[in-house]
DNA sequence: ATGACGGTGTGGCACCGA
């Protein structure tokens, strides 16, 4: 089983790119972040007629997610329990896998802007909101993926430039702490199993041709529970979407899951 | 560097992202 991220940044622009995407990676599981469009607006028969379901927690202009899966997803939550946020972050869902089935979280973690602002106290809140609740889904839902837009480098592997970004947005020793919070729930970084190339990335600034020169972070991340860590068979990030004409500023991370 | 680039809204620019 197959299941991906990918933060799309405007699914009315790059719904072409999605189906294309879909067409070379039949995934199983594919979670959409930064929609940027509300769920009237959301192309459900398209999705359709390319053999995805869709579970979607849409908002206007802004933030935005949706699980899109091949068989029906089940006990969709939408945010974070017990977490009062008008952006629309999160979307969960249950899905069948082979022997059993799995829990999928899809997030689009809070940017956070800079150092002591009051989207950075936000951002904390939010994770923190996050991690309450993810205690609770790990209790009833051993077989669990946190992924999406986790904005936030684990560590100075995942960056460009670690020494001149140190303790600057994405890279600050609040936001690694509440990264490993969640690691410490019982979730492992998929991504970091296996050997990767170095300077793998899965974010780059669309100024300065970023993507040309490498300079990029690994800020999209999949986490997977310890009955799941077992089974991860890959986890790869595909940045050829990148390559396309007007390309979102992320990528696609996949991650495979042996059978359970 | 208050910049760059790109998306959205209802705009002639401002705001946000990372």
């Amino acid at each position: 089983m197959k299941i991906a991220t990918w933060n799309v940044n405007s699914l009315t622009v790059r719904l072409p790119q999605v189906l294309d995407w879909l067409a070379a990676n039949p995934v199983d599981v594919l979670c959409l972040q930064e929609l940027k469009l509300s769920d009237d607006k959301f192309p459900l028969a398209a999705l359709e007629a390319a053999g995805y379901q869709s579970a979607v927690f849409g908002q206007k202009t802004y933030n935005g997610v949706a699980i899109l899966s091949r068989t029906p997803a089940r006990d969709i939550v939408k945010n974070i329990v017990g977490f009062t946020d008008e952006q629309s972050r999160v979307i969960a869902a249950t899905v069948d896998m082979a022997g059993g089935e799995v829990r999928v979280v899809n997030g689009y973690f809070v940017n956070g802007q800079s150092l002591g602002s009051e989207k950075f106290d936000y951002k904390m809140k939010w994770l923190e909101g996050l991690r309450n609740w993810l205690r609770d889904e790990l209790a009833t839902h051993p077989n669990l993926v946190l992924l999406g837009d986790f904005n936030i480098t684990a560590d100075d592997r995942d960056s460009f430039d670690p020494e001149g970004l140190r303790e600057t947005i994405h890279h600050t020793s609040e936001e690694r702490l509440h990264f490993q919070a969640l690691i410490k729930l019982g979730l492992t970084d998929a991504f970091r199993l296996f050997d990767q190339p170095e300077k793998s990335y899965s974010w780059w600034d669309y100024r300065e041709m970023a993507f040309r020169r490498n300079r990029g972070l690994r800020i999209d991340h999949i986490l997977v529970s310890e009955p799941l860590k077992q089974r991860v068979a890959s986890c790869v990030i595909d940045k050829l979407p990148r390559k396309n004409e007007r390309p979102s500023d992320h990528v696609p991370v996949v991650v495979e899951l042996a059978p359970l």
